[in-house]
DNA sequence: ACCATTACTGAGACTGGGTATCATTCGGCC
DNA sequence: GGCCGAATGATACCCAGTCTCAGTAATGGT
């Protein structure tokens, strides 16, 4: 959960309006704890604050995630989903249990994209690694009620 | 580039039932050289083998997929696609100027994972990574041409 | 070679995520 | 307060992928 305030300042800093429906969605936003999909804040959206159109979270949600402080990924069964991050690169690992994300730092990832670059010979430009496991809660949640 | 020989194979050993239309689906990925989508092999199979349903092409893929000759991975635009590959675990170089990719191995992965356990206290269990960059063909010509 | 079983297929309807359009509104600067 | 263009929302639309179901054909047994 990242405060509503961060991605409002975000927006505003990369030169875009703060606008009435921004703020909500951004609200919306800075609620949801873990992984999220567009769909669950269109749901939210027409919830808690009727009156604000689909298109619009879309375009909220692509703006966040332009202006870095919401990330896409990619859940294993390949839904898209977002999750709220600090602008920078890392990346992400998420409970398959409840759904929480936490971000990682790049944690020797730069040795092995070069290992690749070497062994493959392609210039590696970029990468996506999203890692998927159990959160600490989830495990002794899951130790006691097995 | 696999060959379909080793698709159909794949399809035969795992028990499933070898019919005309998914070895026309694998002939379909066999010719096909880099990535590819769903929507690609429809195509390529309404103009080269019409009388295959587009649901039949979806099937096969899936299949293809779960036997592992195959993997889906998705593209930096989060679009989902296809690639051949050998079926043992391992991840992708992409090249997002021709599209080609090529297998590697783990190249360092588990210490990876295994530092990210120790930082975040997760229980990694798998991981996604997908590397995109310039494949050495495209890197050369690049240089000719810029 | 034939048959029976049953997995597989094709056509088309359907769903759901995401985008395009466009008249209207409103944030932000003067 | 007023202007102007960016942003909005309603809706139509598009495309990927799934579901359904009657018909078909690949296997394995004989």
């Amino acid at each position: 959960m990242t405060d509503t305030a961060v991605l409002v300042e975000a927006i505003d800093r990369a030169g875009y309006r703060v606008t009435r429906p921004r703020r909500a969605v951004a609200e919306l936003v800075a609620d949801r704890d873990g992984h999220f999909t567009a769909a669950d804040i269109v749901v939210d959206a027409r919830r808690r604050r009727p009156g604000i159109g689909r298109a619009t979270v879309f375009r909220t949600l692509d703006l966040l995630a332009e202006v870095g402080v919401v990330e896409r990924v990619d859940l294993p069964d390949g839904e898209h989903a977002y999750v709220g991050c600090e602008p920078s690169h890392h990346h992400h690992v998420i409970c398959t249990s409840c759904g929480r994300s936490t971000d990682v730092a790049d944690c020797g990832m730069r040795e092995v994209a070069r290992e690749v670059e070497r062994r493959s010979g392609y210039a590696v430009a970029s990468h996506r690694l999203e890692l998927f496991g159990t959160c600490p809660d989830c495990q002794s949640a899951g130790d006691r009620e097995p």
